[in-house]
DNA sequence: TTGTAGGCGTTATCAT
DNA sequence: ATGATAACGCCTACAA
């Protein structure tokens, strides 16, 4: 009769004495229906044990219970960490992950993620930094009909459409805290040129130094590109001044720790001799030593809000929080100046 | 006419004036058609802009064109690698990727894996080691009808369902290079006990010592987790030992950089007091200064041959190469011992 | 509140 | 080599 050996949507209505329709309401918890019927046809599919065919109600709604992580990032951490967040958002339902990188530079990326939308058809689509940040691509998942977040430093788009983070208050935490403790000749090794995040947390350097009443010193404003070898070439520059800063605040921590290594390659102790702040909370940020102050960057907790978003009601979505806090992480990187 | 507002089957069908079989056998590249009626159907197809619906062919099929990655495994880098080569082996083809990861030690992992397969029910499964060990993961892969491929670092089933590295081998290799550069005094770092990768490395380091006839000093070999600290650890006692080694294997790169940063804070010079090579060509491991030397897995194309292995004719997969060979990346982190 | 009829777009079966 | 017809399992629209 049935050819998987698996119980259909059929065979729960006969056994429940009830039309097909009435099991399929009983499925998507439709509002109408008799109490009664209702358990009864539950009971009937606890019974035969059935499992609602996800390819045919995929095909039906023309949606597949998948949702997709679109990205242009090369950061590893970065993307397994959204993978294990949009998983736990997930968990517990009948959604799975799927992964589709794509290439920022290329002419057709328009193209490319329109025609894997049109091919896979996900429910719902999470897009990363940077490529979130393009109002076009967003335009193709609603063109596309899935529902979609996109993360971020700012606030991109309608709370529906929008999970973020706090980069610039929280750089200026990090950096008043900095200052605080009696810094004032801080350097900042900067992200990538054209990015927002890296604008936001240079835009959090300045504000905290500008309370403070601290002109920044564009002598110790360093270029970097999140990676670890721009952070060694920048911590190198710094260190070797004549007057060196006495504090680094780092964009992301591998220039952090490429930073950490440049110094200490030069004579410097850390914390002692410079203190050093990251941005991100990587592993490896509590790996190395001292292990470094850095500000936790909540980007798990973000995309478990992003996937939950998608896959509840929209009206939910609209008034949830997209806000996500990042906050300082004190460890064993900062301590006061010395006395001169 | 069309909800989507595409072409169906049915239009090309109709606009070619053949059957929808017809259409549907010239999508699947049967053999047994005319080349008359093919090139026609080819032609109306591309003039219709038809593009057959991956969900209604899912729903045929009962298969959906997706490769799943499933795996147990935290290593972000490892991961990344692997979804990269993925996606590199379904490139141009209609397939998709998924992630799963399970939980090694729950005692409802078959269940969890089988629920998956059940609900989503993909094309095919790459299995990661460790999981990829278990004989009966890969027998839950064959009863829900998915083609799937094991990678390891031993050949795990037949060749068909096989993608291995040699992992012994090219340990062997790369101990013997540091043999022949004079060193003998040789000092292992081990990976986590009761997995195959570790075992066939610390194989290959005996193999390389016996081979040289050079007795394994158990006072050299020291545990370690493939994690960075348990590198740190094992560096540390190594270093401090009163006759400390010339040279140290590291079964990870993880664990070598965490051997380097604990021999320099002994006020070890590498290469030139310690020699040190490690295992996996991560980026980091030319990130560090010296670069590492070590062994390049070959992560990336042994997943490109596992997705390859999957969407190709079961036949090719028989035939096609299951061993990717390991080699050796020569950098700057040895150099011949000191002379006494 | 529940049921009937029909459709979604493809593949499989079995003729011809 | 090609076609007619019936699945596949669910959902929507409309009717009762």
């Amino acid at each position: 009769m049935k050819a998987t050996g698996k119980p259909t949507i059929n065979d729960v209505a006969r056994a429940a004495g009830v039309s097909k329709k009435t099991v399929s309401r009983v499925i998507n918890k439709s509002p109408q229906l008799s109490e009664k019927t209702r358990k009864q046809v539950e009971k009937t599919i606890a019974d035969l044990g059935f499992v609602p065919n996800l390819q045919a109600r995929a095909f039906a709604l023309r949606r597949n219970f998948i949702i997709a992580v679109i990205h242009d990032n090369p950061n590893a951490q970065l993307l397994v960490n959204v993978q294990q967040g949009v998983l736990e958002g997930i968990a517990d339902t009948e959604f799975g992950l799927m992964v589709q990188p794509v290439d920022r530079t290329s002419p057709t990326i328009a193209e490319d993620i329109r025609e894997f939308l049109e091919r896979q058809r996900p429910f719902g689509v999470v897009l990363l930094p940077p490529i979130s940040e393009r109002d076009d691509l967003a335009e193709l998942c609603r063109e596309a009909g899935c529902r979609f977040v996109r993360m971020g430093s700012v606030k991109l788009d309608e709370a529906e459409h929008t999970v973020t983070s706090n980069d610039r208050e929280a750089v200026r935490e990090a950096v008043t805290y900095l200052i605080d403790k009696g810094h004032s000749r801080i350097a900042l090794i900067e992200g990538p040129p054209g990015f927002t995040s890296p604008r936001e947390r240079r835009g959090g350097f300045e504000e905290a130094m500008a309370q403070a009443g601290i002109a920044v010193d564009d002598e110790l404003v360093k270029p970097g590109t999140y990676t670890f070898e721009s952070g060694v070439n920048a911590g190198e520059e710094l260190v070797r001044m004549t007057k060196p800063p006495t504090a680094i605040f780092a964009c992301n921590d591998e220039m952090a720790i490429g930073a950490m290594i440049a110094a200490r390659r030069n004579g410097l102790l850390i914390p002692e001799d410079i203190s050093i702040v990251g941005f991100d909370d990587t592993p490896l940020s509590s790996h190395v030593w001292p292990n470094l102050t850095t500000v936790h960057w909540p980007i798990v907790d973000m995309a478990r809000a992003a996937a939950k978003k998608i896959i509840g009601p929209p009206e939910q979505a609209a008034s949830a929080e997209w806000l996500l806090p990042s906050t300082l992480m004190e460890r064993g990187s900062v301590v006061p100046p010395k006395a001169k």
